[in-house]
DNA sequence: AGTAGATGGTTACATTGGTAACCATCTACT
DNA sequence: AGTAGATGGTTACCAATGTAACCATCTACT
C-alpha cells in the first residue's frame, strides 16, 4: 500500500506557494515604492554585486533567459539606471553597470530589503536558517542530477 | 556594518528558483504525457482528495483565485474529466467531482507523481524531510503575520 | 581568406496569467 | 416583500512571460 497525495503536504505545491508569498511580500518594497519589476530587481542586485557584466552573464547569474534580461535591461536603461559601454572583445555584446542614479537608488532599496529579510527569518534560529539553505542546496543539486521518471511499460 | 545582498544567498531568489525547477520537473509527467496544465492538476488532486467541492472551496484549498479555478475547471470539463451537479443550497454555485474518466486518469498519474516525489526526496533523511516541512510551515506562518516593512521617515 | 555553424542580443508573435467589470443570486435589514 | 450590499462564477481586457525568428558578429575549420 502507498500513501495518497494531498496538496497540503506535497512539496511542489508548498514550495511554490511559499515562494509566491515571499516574492509578493518582498516586492511590496521595490514594486510599490520604486516601480521596479522583479526581473529588473534581479538585474540591479546582480550588477550591484558584480560591478560590470554583459547580458549573457547576468542571465546565468539570475537564472533568467536572454529575453527577460534584455527587457529588464531596457527598462532600467530607459530610466537612466544603467550605463553601457561596448565590449571590445566582442562587438555584439556590451558591458553593463549601474549608473550613479542606479547605484544611488539601489542603496536606498538595499537596507530595506535586508530589514525585510531579517524580519522574515526572525522566527528561525541560526541553526534553522543554516539547515534551510542546506536543504535548498540539496534539492537543487538533486534536481540537476535526478533521472527523469520512467513511464510505465 | 551590515552584510550586503547576494542573490545566491537570498532566500526569495533561492526559493523561487527551487520552486520553479521542482514545478518544471514534476510537470514533465502531467503536462507532457497527459496534457494537463498546472492549475488543472491542482484541481484534480483536490477533487481526488475531497470528493465533491464547489469552486470557491477549490480556490481556498489550492490558493488559486476564482478566475484560475474557473478556467481550470472548464478545461477539465471540456475533456469530460469532471462532473457537475447543482448545489441546492446556492443556485449560483455547482458541486464538482471527478467523473469516472477523470478518476481513472488520476489513478494513472498519481503513482507516477508519488514515485517522482520519492526520487526527489531520496537524498534527504527522514529527519531532513521533516525539518523541511517544519521550516516551510514556519515561514508560511510568519508571512501571514509579519508586519509590513516601514518606509524610512 | 572564406565559409558553416554557433552565439549575443533584440524584435515579433503566441500563451499565459492577473485585474476588473459583469450577471445572477443570496443575505440582511426595513 | 423590497432593497442594498455581498458573494459565486464567468467573461473581457490588459500586462507579463515564453518561444521562435532574426541580425550581427564571432569561432573554427578548409
Amino acid at each position: 500500500m502507498s500513501k495518497s497525495l494531498s496538496l497540503a503536504g506535497f512539496l511542489p505545491y508548498r514550495c511554490n506557494s511559499l515562494a509566491q508569498k515571499i516574492s509578493f511580500s518582498l516586492s511590496r518594497i521595490y514594486v510599490d515604492r520604486f516601480g521596479i519589476t522583479v526581473p529588473e530587481w534581479r538585474v540591479l542586485v546582480t550588477l550591484a554585486e558584480y560591478g560590470e557584466l554583459q547580458s549573457r552573464r547576468i542571465g546565468e547569474l539570475t537564472s533568467m533567459d536572454k529575453v527577460r534580461v534584455s527587457r529588464a535591461v531596457s527598462g532600467l536603461s530607459a530610466r537612466g539606471l544603467l550605463q553601457r559601454r561596448p565590449c571590445d572583445r566582442d562587438s555584439r555584446a556590451s558591458l553593463l553597470c549601474l549608473s550613479d542614479t542606479g547605484a544611488e537608488l539601489y542603496q536606498r532599496i538595499e537596507p530595506e530589503v535586508l530589514a525585510w529579510e531579517e524580519a522574515l527569518l526572525q522566527p528561525l534560529s541560526t541553526t534553522e536558517r543554516e539547515s534551510l539553505f542546506v536543504l535548498i542546496d540539496k534539492l537543487d543539486l538533486r534536481l540537476a542530477t535526478m533521472p527523469a521518471v520512467e513511464p510505465p511499460p
